[in-house]
DNA sequence: CTTGGGGGTTCCAGTTAGGGGAAGGTCAAG
DNA sequence: CTTGACCTTCCCCTAACTGGAACCCCCAAG
């Protein structure tokens, strides 16, 4: 299988499989005339990459589950591990959206959004704390 | 005003006012030995600068709204424009954040995390969407 | 035979928003 | 005079790709 079939079956660009490569990721083997070639083993874990990062996994936790993933004896454990550990760095980026979000509709909300020059938004970025 | 105090008092690192002033978003004068010095009206635009960084406004946004905050004749439009499209993103990243920590959230609760390899996240990630 | 188009290949540069650290100039105190 | 804190510029590094240039390969049509 070339690169542009196992792009259009795991949905990642063919820019990114070559990437997967370079860093040790993906393996395939090569034609006579310098063609990847990808078997159904490359595909599979190729897709896994795809759900992993989906998924906000980093690079770095997407090869140890990978490693994981090709280790028959491997512990749950270990992969639950990662995964929780990602699950708190989500709920933390939540939580950071969620304040920025809650500042700048308050801000918002008092600024017109009119012609007029003056603006709330701006008095709040300055550190003016207005009438709060 | 040296580099340091501005620090102090911003809260920015001095490697990133170095790097405000390169990307032309400060712009101290030097001293005879060649040191920066920063004068009260680059001190509010750090300030402002820090705060607009700090609700996650980009460097773009942050020149737009500088140039805004520097005009007085701006119309508040233009600033509650810029704030609602990125408040946009941050709903749009929320709701991503959201929907991959309830699919991993999913996948952990159905892994049993001991010493078996038998593990559900990895088949979930590899695409197997099991009993589902 | 040649041309065209649609694969594929490598390599280089750029992206965000700075961070780390080296090599060296400056300043104030003891 | 020296020490240590502060300042300067310069260059490389990060994550995870993306875009583009220049070039090779293969097949079918005119």
């Amino acid at each position: 299988m070339n690169i542009g079939e196992v792009a259009k079956r795991t949905g990642l660009p063919a820019k990114t499989i070559r990437y997967y490569e370079d860093i040790g990721l993906a393996t395939p083997i090569r034609d006579s005339n310098g063609y990847r070639v990808f078997r159904e083993a490359d595909l599979h874990k190729l897709t896994f990459l795809g759900r992993a990062r989906g998924l906000g996994f980093t690079i770095v936790d997407c090869r140890a589950l990978l490693a994981l993933y090709e280790d028959d004896s491997r512990a749950s454990s270990e992969v639950k591990d990662i995964t929780q550990k990602h699950l708190a760095e989500i709920e933390a980026k939540i939580s950071d959206l969620q304040a920025m979000h809650a500042t700048l509709t308050h801000l918002s909300k008092e600024c017109a959004g009119d012609m007029r020059p003056d603006c709330p938004i701006l008095q709040g970025l300055s550190g003016d704390q207005g009438s709060e």
